[in-house]
RNA sequence: GGAUGGGUUCCCGAGCGGCCAAAGGGAGCGGACUGUAAAUCCGUUGUCGCAGACUACGAUGGUUCGAAUCCAUCCCCAUCCA
């Protein structure tokens, strides 16, 4: 008898918190359930929150269950308030169309898709067409206002201000669960531990219009030890793509993660055995960096493919350890046109390998002694780059200890 | 709809006619120390070839030699009343 996967959850820390455990348990140990995570199409790419969510269905796929990611094209429309302080800005249905089409690229490599597996759904097929009479009668009656004020997630908001619209949200959430109850049999509703309360309703909104069971699930987020959300970077999240967050920069963020951190995300994003991640986790002192290369690697593998990964690996063991291979590295091709305009001033370089976000980013670096050419210092900020060696394998323009960018000729 | 208090740089938050590119904190970045960690200390954080200029304090106009600071209109937000 396989392991129940509720129990792999559990153990590998995902578990927050569920309405039924044991009823769920039970469930998920005799027969195949089908089970949904929503995504907000918001952006082109899923950033390393969601992976998460999508770690979290992988293992539920691998003991059996079938997935079903909602990509939220309907509620996305109206952009979803929770947690957010800016306004929410207002996407086309092409651009949510486009975003959507991304994500379904990017989960594929962890889901398996096709017949009686892995689905994908668009919240948008049943919210557009919805008659808000009809919506109200039908679902709107079941949501007491009061009930829903009390919940922790309102109770905050409540000092800041709630709109209808953040109301309604968990309406349009739980319709969501609903519509899958009754089209697939799907019985679980999963995803991050800051969805509770519209997951919770959702269930309960099947169980009482239905009759039926229901499960709401919520999955750890991924937090510093210090409860501070993990996956921003100077440039904002970790994105899984890697025109948004490079290779190398996707492993870097992984070989620097917290000592305190490394265990708990070895645990939630990779498929390492348990007792391979509490080894890896708790190596003492400096040895605690073989489980940070442990992580960052089969991590970069896991997103980015195996070739990837070991480009990355090795560009970070040359820069870093002087081994030899820099092809992993990020590379910035300069084309006549570059060398002309920027006369290759040192200050435009860094901007060009986007080391630095402007000019005087750049400058204020050189002033600050961050900025290194092949291992020697740029020591004044009118500095221009000798032309002979951006030939053959190129120059490395190094900003701080980390931040590498190759600059070569075309 | 009415009353009151607000909208400031990445975030929080001072400033309330010139000394303001704007205090302080957070976060980021760089340096030192280290283990490509954390903590700590120092520096830095609008743009432009630096001095200097330009663009910024919800929006648009206005008053002033001079406005983030005063006035008008508008838009947004919070609290209370309806």
């Amino acid at each position: 008898m396989e392991r129940n996967v509720y129990d792999i959850l559990e153990e590998r820390g995902f578990l927050k918190q569920c309405s039924h455990p044991e009823e769920l348990r039970d469930l998920l140990g005799k027969e195949k359930v089908t089970f949904y995570i929503g995504f907000d199409p918001t952006a082109d790419s899923l950033h390393i929150g969601h992976y998460v969510a999508l770690m979290s269905m992988a293992h539920m796929q691998r003991a059996g269950h079938r997935p079903i990611a909602l990509l939220g094209n309907g509620t996305a429309f109206i952009g979803d308030p929770s947690g957010k302080t800016d306004m929410r800005t207002l996407m086309s249905k092409e651009q949510l169309a486009y975003n959507a089409s991304c994500f379904q690229k990017q989960m594929s490599r962890l889901l398996e898709f096709g017949e009686g597996k892995a689905t994908i759904v668009y919240n948008g097929d049943w919210l557009y067409p919805l008659n808000f009479l009809d919506f109200m009668r039908d679902i709107g009656v079941y949501f007491s206002v009061n009930r829903m004020l009390t919940a922790e997630c309102y109770k905050q908001r409540m000092e800041r201000g709630l709109t209808f619209f953040e109301m309604s949200y968990m309406l349009m959430q739980s319709y969501d669960f609903l519509e899958l109850n009754r089209r697939y049999g799907c019985v679980l509703q999963m995803g991050g531990d800051d969805q509770w309360s519209n997951i919770l309703n959702g269930a309960d909104l099947i169980r009482r219009k239905e009759q039926k069971p229901a499960f709401a699930l919520t999955t750890a987020l991924l937090t510093t030890s210090d409860g501070k959300k993990m996956g921003k970077t100077e440039k904002g999240a970790v994105w899984l793509d890697k025109e948004k967050c490079s290779v190398y920069d996707f492993y870097q963020y992984w070989r620097n993660v917290g000592d305190q951190d490394v265990e708990k995300c070895l645990s939630l994003l990779t498929f390492l055995p348990m007792d391979e991640v509490r080894r890896l986790g708790s190596l003492p002192g400096e040895q605690i960096n073989e489980a940070k290369r442990v992580l960052a690697y089969t991590l970069t593998a896991q997103v980015h493919g195996e070739e990837e990964a070991k480009a990355a690996q090795s560009a970070a063991e040359a820069l870093f350890a002087n081994g030899a291979d820099l092809s992993g590295i990020p590379t910035c091709v300069l084309s006549s046109d570059d060398i002309s305009a920027s006369g290759l001033r040192v200050t435009d370089l860094l901007v060009l390998a986007k080391l630095a976000s402007s000019k005087s980013d750049a400058r204020r670096l050189i002033e600050g002694g961050g900025v290194f050419i092949n291992d020697e210092k740029v020591s004044t900020v009118s500095d221009i780059l000798d032309a002979t060696k951006i030939e053959r394998d190129g120059a490395i323009i190094r900003k701080g200890k980390k931040s590498y960018c190759r600059i070569i000729k075309a």
